[in-house]
DNA sequence: GCCAACGTTGGC
DNA sequence: GCCAACGTTGGC
């Protein structure tokens, strides 16, 4: 899961009351999806942190309570408002995580970009700017091992 | 349904 | 700030 560091960084999530927080905000269909179908309590979740320097991996979360509505929708003083949501039916939806760990060693952009068993990741993909992306368990030991977590999580 | 215009994302 | 890539909107 990405998200602008200036906005919520990872340190963010560690200082939050029981390091947890709803993920709200997002806006793209495909996401949603993501967060709504395939995503349950248990899973892990890889913090990256975009439109940062550096860009990258910073720790690891799980999510801890499936989709539920994501309330910024139905206020009209949030920038992430939509007024066409219909409350009945929410349009938009956000899991709520919890920090497991920060990454001794940040993976960066490039870190994940110069590693061979990475090219087929996903968030690597030309042109992919998905805030929610799966992860395989293949690439989740790879990313952390980077990281210096090597088979702790 | 097509597609041009516009908005957003995110690396650099 | 620039710009490539992608998503969304809305006229037709």
């Amino acid at each position: 899961m990405k998200s602008e560091p200036e906005v919520f960084s990872f340190e963010d999530l560690l200082a939050a009351k029981g390091r947890r927080a709803f993920w709200d905000g997002v806006r793209n269909y495909q996401a949603r999806n993501l967060m709504r179908d395939a995503m349950a309590p248990g899973d892990r979740v890889l913090f990256y942190h975009s439109n940062a320097d550096p860009t990258g991996v910073a720790g690891l979360c799980e999510v801890v309570k499936g989709a539920q509505s994501d309330p910024t929708q139905f206020d009209p003083e949030d920038e992430h408002h939509d007024p066409r949501s219909d409350p009945l039916e929410p349009t938009w939806v956000g899991v709520t995580v919890r920090a497991l760990a920060a990454l001794p060693r940040f993976v960066t952009l490039a870190d994940l970009k110069a590693e061979p068993r990475l090219a087929g990741m996903g968030c690597l993909a030309r042109g992919n700017r998905l805030s929610v992306q799966p992860v395989t368990p293949k690439e989740w030991g790879i990313v952390i091992g980077l990281g210096g977590l090597a088979g702790k999580y």
